[in-house]
Order: C-alpha cells, then sequence, then structure tokens
RNA sequence: GGCUCGAUGGCAGAGUGGUGAUGCAGCGGCCUGCAAAGCCGUGUACAGCGGUUCGAUUCCGCUUCGAGCCUCCA
C-alpha cells in the first residue's frame, strides 16, 4: 500500500518515495520560540506532525524526527528596532534569558505528553548552535549573495531567482504594497542571517563572529540544524502554515545558496486552529495553553481526539461546545472499547481500510468514522474489535487501552444506608419511598442507577 | 493594494460527477416502576449566479463572504 503525502511545495498529493533506501526518513519540524507557553493552535500543529510520524512508522519506516527549540534570534519583527523575543520576555518577568528558555522548554515537553506525541529522536537547541549557523552564513557569503547594514549581515534574495516559490510570492506585488517597510534592506524581502548586538547595549544572549558581536536570524538555524542531523536534503519538513511565505521560503533561499537544494523533499504544514473566526495567536496576547484546558478539567486527549476529527490541511474552529462534543465521544469511544473482551486479532477488512485512509494524505478523520462503523459491526467477533481498535490506536494515539472507568470513591456509610432503604422501598415497590431517596442522595451529590446486578451510587 | 487558501445540515467535520460519511446536540421509539446508560429510528446540507454535462454539492468562470500571509506567530 503506497502511502501518499501532500507536499506544499509541488501543491499535490505526492507519492512519498524516500530518499534514502536503508529504511529511514528524515523528519524535520519547526519547534517552538520559548519565550512563552504554547497554546492549544500551536499543539495541534504537533498533533498533526505526531500523526505523521506514527504513520511512517506503521508503513515501517524508522524516523529521525528532529525538533529544534528557538532559544534565540526570534525577533519581534524585522525592522531595525527589532526586538528580540527572547530578551523581551526576560524583561517582562524580570528572569534571564536563558531562565526562561528553560522554562518554557520543559513546559513545552509537558505538553507534547499530555497530548501523548511522541518524544523527539534530536531535540536541538539555536544557542547550543551558533558555529553552525556562522558556518552557514559564511557559506552564503561566499556565494556574494549576502550584505551588510548598520544592523546586521542581511541575505539578498533579489540573488534567488526562484525566491518565494513555495508560496508562489508574487514579489512586485509584495513591493506595491503600502505595509512593507525596507529601512535599509535592500529588497522587501531580504532578511537577518545576524544581527549585531545594539552598539551601547549589554544583550544577554550574544556571541563573536566574523561580522561582530551579535546573534543569528531567526531562519539560519533550522537550515543550519536540520542539515547538520538530516544532511543537506532530506525527506520532510513540517510546520504551520504560516511559515510558507516567510520562514520556509527563507529556509529553502539558505539551502539554495548553501547547497543547492530545497533543503526537504516534501513540505507539509498543519492548518490553523481558529477561535471567534480568527487565528488564536501567541504574540496578540490572549489565548488557550494545554494547562488552561486541564484545569478546567478537560482531558488532554479529548483535545488530541478533536483535531483528529478534521484533517490537519483544514482549519478547524475551537469552541467549548466543540471540546465538550469531541470529549462525549471519546469518552464513549473508550467505554465501548474497555468494554470488549481481549485475545482477538485484527480484522484485516478494517486494517485494510484504515491503512488506505491514514496512508492518503492522513485522513484521520475518515479513520474515526471507521472506528465507529467497526464498534457497530455485526459481522466481527468483539475480540477481533478490541485488537483491530488497537492497532488503529498506535496511529491515533488516544491510549485506549490505558483507560479505565474511574475508581468509585468509598461511598459513606450513610450513603450506603440511604441505597439500601431504597432498594428496600423498590422492593416493596413502595416507588414514592424510593423516589424519595433518590432525590435525598442527588442532594447529597449522588447519583444512583440500577442496573440488572443491583443499585450503584456514583458522585455527581 | 498584492498573494495563498477556503465556503457542506443546530454545532464540528469527511467525501463524492448520478444510491445524503461520522460524531455531538435535537426529536421519536425500545428497554427501565421512574431514571441513567445502551440500542433502534429520524435531517428535502452542500454560499449565490452563470457555464460544461444526459446529470454537479463535486469540474470551469464570475460575485459575495471568510481565513491566512505581506510586521513576530503553528
Amino acid at each position: 500500500m503506497t502511502l501518499s503525502l501532500y507536499d506544499t511545495y509541488a501543491r499535490e498529493q505526492r507519492e512519498f518515495v524516500p530518499i534514502k533506501d536503508d529504511g529511514s526518513v528524515g523528519l524535520y519540524c519547526c519547534g517552538p520560540t520559548v519565550y512563552n507557553y504554547a497554546h492549544i493552535g500551536n499543539l495541534r500543529t504537533y498533533i498533526f506532525e505526531d500523526i505523521l510520524r506514527r504513520v511512517l512508522e506503521l508503513n515501517n519506516y524508522l524516523v529521525n524526527h528532529v525538533v529544534n527549540i528557538t532559544d534565540v534570534g526570534h525577533l519581534v519583527s524585522d525592522a531595525d528596532d527589532g526586538e528580540d523575543k527572547m530578551e523581551k520576555g526576560a524583561a517582562r518577568t524580570g528572569k534571564t534569558a536563558w531562565e526562561i528558555a528553560e522554562i518554557y522548554t520543559q513546559a513545552f515537553f509537558e505538553d507534547l505528553n499530555h497530548l501523548n506525541i511522541k518524544a523527539p529522536t534530536v531535540i536541538c537547541k539555536a544557542t547550543d548552535h551558533i558555529e553552525e549557523q556562522i558556518a552557514a552564513i559564511q557559506q552564503i557569503e561566499a556565494k556574494d549573495m549576502t550584505y551588510i547594514t548598520s544592523d546586521g549581515v542581511y541575505f539578498d534574495t533579489s540573488r534567488d531567482p526562484e525566491y518565494g516559490y513555495l508560496a508562489r510570492l508574487n514579489i512586485e506585488g509584495l513591493q506595491e504594497g503600502a505595509r512593507v517597510e525596507k529601512g535599509e534592506k535592500r529588497n522587501p524581502t531580504d532578511f537577518a542571517l545576524w544581527k549585531f548586538s545594539p552598539a551601547n547595549e549589554q544583550r544577554q544572549m550574544e556571541w563573536e563572529s566574523p561580522w561582530g558581536k551579535g546573534f543569528p536570524g531567526w531562519h539560519i538555524e533550522c537550515s543550519a540544524m536540520a542539515t547538520k542531523y538530516l544532511g543537506p536534503l532530506f525527506d520532510i519538513h513540517c510546520g504551520g502554515k504560516d511559515h510558507i511565505p516567510i520562514h520556509h521560503s527563507n529556509e529553502i533561499a539558505q539551502s539554495m545558496a548553501c547547497y543547492g537544494t530545497r533543503l526537504s523533499n516534501y513540505w507539509m504544514h498543519g492548518y490553523f486552529l481558529q477561535t471567534d473566526k480568527s487565528k488564536m495567536s501567541k504574540s496578540s496576547g490572549e489565548f488557550l495553553r494545554m494547562q488552561t484546558l486541564i484545569d478546567k478539567g478537560e482531558d488532554p486527549i479529548a483535545y488530541r481526539f478533536l483535531c483528529l476529527l478534521a484533517h490537519y490541511r483544514s482549519d478547524i474552529n475551537f469552541s467549548w461546545e466543540t471540546l465538550n462534543s469531541a470529549s462525549t465521544a471519546l469518552n464513549r469511544m473508550r467505554e465501548a472499547y474497555f468494554q470488549l473482551p481481549d485475545g482477538g486479532s485484527t480484522d484485516d477488512n478494517y486494517v485494510s481500510r484504515f491503512t488506505a485512509f491514514v496512508n492518503d494524505d492522513l485522513n484521520t478523520s475518515q479513520v474515526i468514522a471507521l472506528a465507529w462503523e467497526l464498534l457497530k459491526a455485526t459481522d466481527v467477533a468483539d475480540a477481533d474489535k478490541k485488537a483491530t481498535l488497537t492497532y488503529f490506536d498506535n496511529v491515533l494515539g488516544l491510549r485506549l487501552s490505558e483507560w479505565a472507568p474511574a475508581e468509585q470513591a468509598e461511598i459513606p456509610a450513610e450513603i450506603a444506608e440511604l441505597v439500601e432503604a431504597r432498594q428496600k422501598a423498590r422492593a416493596d415497590k413502595d416507588w414514592a419511598a424510593a423516589d424519595k431517596a433518590r432525590d435525598d442522595l442527588t442532594a447529597l451529590g449522588y447519583e444512583v442507577v440500577d442496573t440488572p446486578d443491583g443499585s450503584q451510587v456514583k458522585t455527581l
């Protein structure tokens, strides 16, 4: 069964053919800028990338999954007065830039854990790879594609005839736009490779370089680190769709300059989670993060389930109502799964339909529908349903097999007595007394449910 | 202003040139003393206008509306 993936570079779905023939796949995913917490929209992209990785593994590839940590160089804007996000975060919190990088990096990995996202095989920090970035800038400089302004070393995008192809950028159109500030830049699309430290200011993060003391631009870190760990041309590069016009276009330009490659054979992009019809934005202040959901009593896996309901290449509308509906559905699926007996084997028909769906550009939405169909199927043994769903869950990552109904807390004696009294009333067909007992229990915060095996109480 | 991408039932969201996925909610029923859960059933949904076609929600064009990028952003 062939795997086919949508490649933004080609703007079409292409059959996946790995670059190497040793069964390995190089996957680079743009990681977080650790100046603040990730929000659940950011996290949606990591869920998509996790599904991609699991599907690659389902197809028996060994995935080299590299995720970077941007802990320096991410500017608030490309203008001359652009502040570094890390330094700005430090100023806001009173901690050092290094401390906040550590804090938010830890928080990021906790979020991934909550969402059952597999840990990357390589995690690389920009600040640990300054040498590689300087070397990359030197290579670009050797091709005569850089120039120096008062605040840094810039990439001259006019020297790259294919600049912006990934985004199908209309350079002339951009130039006509009123919102583009060039400053000292020669072209509106030029970007910083190295920024100089302000003359009268001591930055917390700065390094010596052939061009003077300063720090690397944002885009060069991904090119340098991806190349270091995966080579100058690897299989798949992922990120959010907002990276298409700038960040990824720039990464490609840098790799073209250094190695004549487009860096990655496939470029895949996760779409947005919208709230109130607009994207959730880390820089605009208010946003929902994983811990916010957890504090509200939501299950992180319900959020993962919600994301899997939609295709990764379509924006999703988030609301509490939507999350609740996903949560209800997930719990029903868990309950149904839990009730099924062990010891079965996977059903060939369902497995093959499942494989076709995930291999068709990660259609998790169809897989969820298939899971419901399987649960209701009359021609598959219960134990086989469980085995088949367990197999699905290797990709879905809903932790179905780890789930069990919540343990009942100890029932106080007075509650147990009330339940017993109600049982007696029911046996006597004294419905009024039975209903009174139920009302009393409800008032005390307990729900009573009658089953063929007797009455059960649970806390409300 | 330029560019990219969208528009499916109350909500979320797949998919398809011709038999209306799936989930949540709602409604009806079965079951239950009642209830809960569960099960069964239930929806004249494909923005508008043209075009291509025997036939379009699905292909093409225009319009309207929406999102994103062009300034840091998953």
